[in-house]
DNA sequence: GCTATATATTCCAAAAAGACGATATAGGAG
DNA sequence: CTCCTATATCGTCTTTTTGGAATATATAGC
């Protein structure tokens, strides 16, 4: 029940289905997606906390980065169907295609000091 | 993203998710719901209010009482495809095991004034 | 009409979630 | 070691959610 109320509130919130939805695309720290949003590095930080949490994203240093990609849902049967639910689910939305459209000029070369 | 965040903030919270596995089973009404959950009435109102407002539940009044079935999901893509898959969730979870275990013995008939 | 019962709605207090600035931690560069 | 940058955590505030008592609505029976 707990892992599956997980999911459920972490996909209950818009930025981190966005988060969701661009992650889709490409892999991205954490400064491209916050610059992505519009929101406070703190926040982002605590929503892609949340998101790992449920198992649904996964995160990678590379360095001073970190890099988060789509989870491949192996810790969670629910994780895994929403993950795979989402990828053509959203497509059309509105609020997904403005964040999708702006992606490709959000590079972390433009954001961070490289 | 409205409707898709509605069916994930429906299934968000234990007594919902509990009332969709019972809904599974069989129809029920508000006071059986109640019972079966030891929740407050108006509470129990208040659940089925969300879930019904996701596409997931629908309901059908019968004289006094208002039973309460899972929804074709017909309305929203989202809410049908978590209806199904609920249909094989959480079947072993020790909590849904525990209401389920219950659900012959709440009846309508012991519970309301018939 | 009046009464009783099932459900819905309102109101309020407690708990949780969300956002942001400030601070802490970690890792690279010099 | 020191400085700088990216990310995480903390403290605080605001907003939303939750739960229940009280009240309102609706329907059946008289």
């Amino acid at each position: 029940m707990k892992t599956f109320l997980k999911v459920m509130k972490a996909l209950s919130d818009p930025s981190r289905v966005k988060i969701m939805k661009m992650l889709q695309t490409r892999v991205m720290c954490v400064c491209a997606i916050k610059e992505a949003l519009h929101i406070a590095q703190s926040t982002t930080s605590k929503h892609l906390k949340i998101l790992e949490g449920a198992g649904l994203i996964t995160s990678h240093k590379e360095g001073l980065w970190v890099n988060y990609t789509l989870s491949d849902g192996g810790d969670s049967p629910y994780a895994a169907s929403l993950i795979g639910n989402l990828k053509h689910w959203l497509d059309d939305d509105p609020e997904i295609m403005e964040v999708a459209e702006q992606l490709p000029q959000i590079r972390r070369e433009n954001i961070c000091g490289v």
